[in-house]
DNA sequence: CTGAAAGCGCTAACAA
DNA sequence: TTGTTAGCGCTTTCAG
């Protein structure tokens, strides 16, 4: 049998794709070569050095599925982020993608890899049964409740190693990690009263129940103080959003001097959208956004917002999850948010 | 054999781990439920439906791991961002998480998974290889030259299903899809000169290549018109920036009237800068930012920028990822920039 | 249309 | 210290 076809690049000619050519080649056996490159066991050091050295010529990499297969875990964390409220929404959006990105930072240090998978709950019953059950994730983060949480809930009576990024609710029975966001919506009404608001408006979906608990937060200092406040409704897709909020704007002029914004995304447009508008904050106008993302600061006037600490939050839903998959029963962990103070209210 | 725990759950005692567990219970053979499962081939409409049923009940799912070491693909795609200029950057950079999302979006719509890893090549001398070779992904995409253009050439020789965002160079022998960062300089610079700007000086590292680029077009116009231009380094990460851009003030406000910012990020930071020195753009300094992130029309004022067509990017990628893996040696991908005038020039 | 059998590439006892 | 063996759970010829 000759080979036809002549090494015209310097690395061609690579037989070497498992464990087993190698092995030939070393003339040890398969099981050797498995130990010698795991340097977990104990091997003849210059076998090793031998087998090492014959590895790197070919360039060769034990084939991770097989591996993993065998050892009945993958070393990868599934990370799902489902659209569940607003199909529209990319999984592109602002915040989901820093936290992520914090996510990514912090499974790597641990030496996981990760797997990313949007999700369109309305078009797919049990993406997270899927998920799980696809023997590719030795545990799952799941970035968002989205309007998925009877799903999540039943998923984890019979799953322990999943993580949620979401809001607490008393008595839930899956892990989550997230901001306190009823005390955020405390935290931004009470900031709007003090500023000298008499009149709220919430600006946001309230569907999602991260947002309905920062909608309920304020309502509730509202009430007690006798403020009336009115949700009106936007979607979070940013082609939307403009021209939703440019129609709120006639009722937040009227009947409105304090916004909460659901997020800082939001704020800032509305922020644009009232400077269209002529309408000036702080001065007719106080409005308070939500998650302190980089733009917070960069608006002008710079906005005054509910922060959450996304890396915290990242390390968090790193931290339960590896001890999840260790076997233990975490709880919740909840993150207190903080005003930050800028120019809009 | 008594079950000594009571089904307390209602999905609680479910043996059915595997296909042959199934099998056993719908007294078929192992083939013929993994046939069933997979649609494809030709089953007794009765067998398949029985099948099913019971695949339904006990909530099982072929294991994925296995079916892939079987077929030899794994239907996922990896995605490597390398931060190898500057370590700090996390991956939570704006442009590239935003790159992310619509990867994520288009490899969701062509059923493929995303596997993302985040490298830091100085610490890894062969991450891309580890990679590759790890028998866990069916084709990877690169986001970032970084500074690792070299390594990134000697794989691409020996490994089609490979598609890079970056520069595109002369010559070069990987598959790249990316802006035009040349010409995209070249517009910036016209545009300042064009508002009146005398005297030239691009914010950003220049050591990735991209960036080399920008200013590079840049650099070649200012020259052709005889105007003087000048780099002013700065990091990616947003800690540092500020204050580097800072230190930077100094010269421009006395020897630069416009500035090229090397992306919208840095450019936001700098007109947050100026606004603190009382520097009035674009009155004072003209400035155009590059990438049109949201932030560009966020700013006070708006940004003018070179927009990078990040969707159109992200389903180039895919497309020629997909064409690569059918073993089709595609060409590169140069997409055109295109000058987006607000009001900073 | 279905069963039997042979692996995909690797790891982990168990012997030697 | 190393080789041998028996699979991990699934797919896919090849017979029947």
């Amino acid at each position: 049998m000759t080979d036809p076809k002549p090494t015209d690049r310097a690395d061609a000619a690579k037989p070497v794709r498992t464990i087993t050519d190698l092995a030939r080649i070393a003339g040890v056996s398969a099981g050797t070569v498995s130990r010698a490159l795991s340097g977990n066991s104990l091997v003849n050091t210059k076998t090793r050095e031998k087998i090492e050295a014959i590895a790197r010529e070919h360039g060769f990499r034990p084939n991770q599925m097989a591996s993993r297969l065998r050892r009945q875990k993958t070393g990868v964390i599934g990370v799902a982020i489902p659209l569940g409220h607003d199909v529209q929404q990319q999984i592109s959006d602002t915040f989901f993608m820093t936290l992520l990105g914090f996510l990514a930072d912090e499974l790597t240090a641990k030496g996981y890899d990760l797997m990313l998978r949007r999700v369109v709950p309305s078009n797919d019953e049990d993406w997270l049964d899927r998920f799980i059950g696809s023997g590719m994730i030795d545990g799952v983060v799941v970035i968002g409740q989205s309007d998925q949480f009877e799903r999540i809930e039943e998923v984890a009576d019979g799953y322990l190693p999943m993580v949620v990024w979401g809001n607490h609710q008393e008595g839930q029975r899956h892990c989550v990690v997230g901001t306190d966001n009823r005390l955020g919506g405390k935290l931004a009404a009470e900031r709007l009263i003090a500023a000298g608001a008499t009149s709220l408006a919430f600006l946001g979906d309230t569907d999602p129940i991260e947002f309905a608990a920062r909608f309920g937060g304020a309502k509730e200092v509202a009430d007690k103080r006798n403020v009336p406040i009115r949700a009106l409704p936007t979607h979070l897709s940013p082609g939307q959003v403009s021209s939703e909020i440019a129609a709120h704007l006639e009722v937040i002029q009227h009947e409105a001097d304090g916004v909460f914004a659901a997020t800082d995304t939001i704020a800032a447009t509305c922020l644009q959208e009232m400077r269209t508008k002529g309408i000036v904050v702080p001065n007719h106008v106080k409005l308070v956004g939500f998650d302190d993302l980089p733009i917070a600061s960069q608006t002008m006037p710079p906005l005054t917002t509910i922060k959450q600490d996304i890396a915290a939050g990242a390390k968090g839903l790193v931290d339960l999850l590896l001890r999840r998959m260790a076997g233990e029963d975490t709880e919740s962990l909840v993150l207190p948010p903080h005003l930050v103070a800028r120019q809009t209210a």
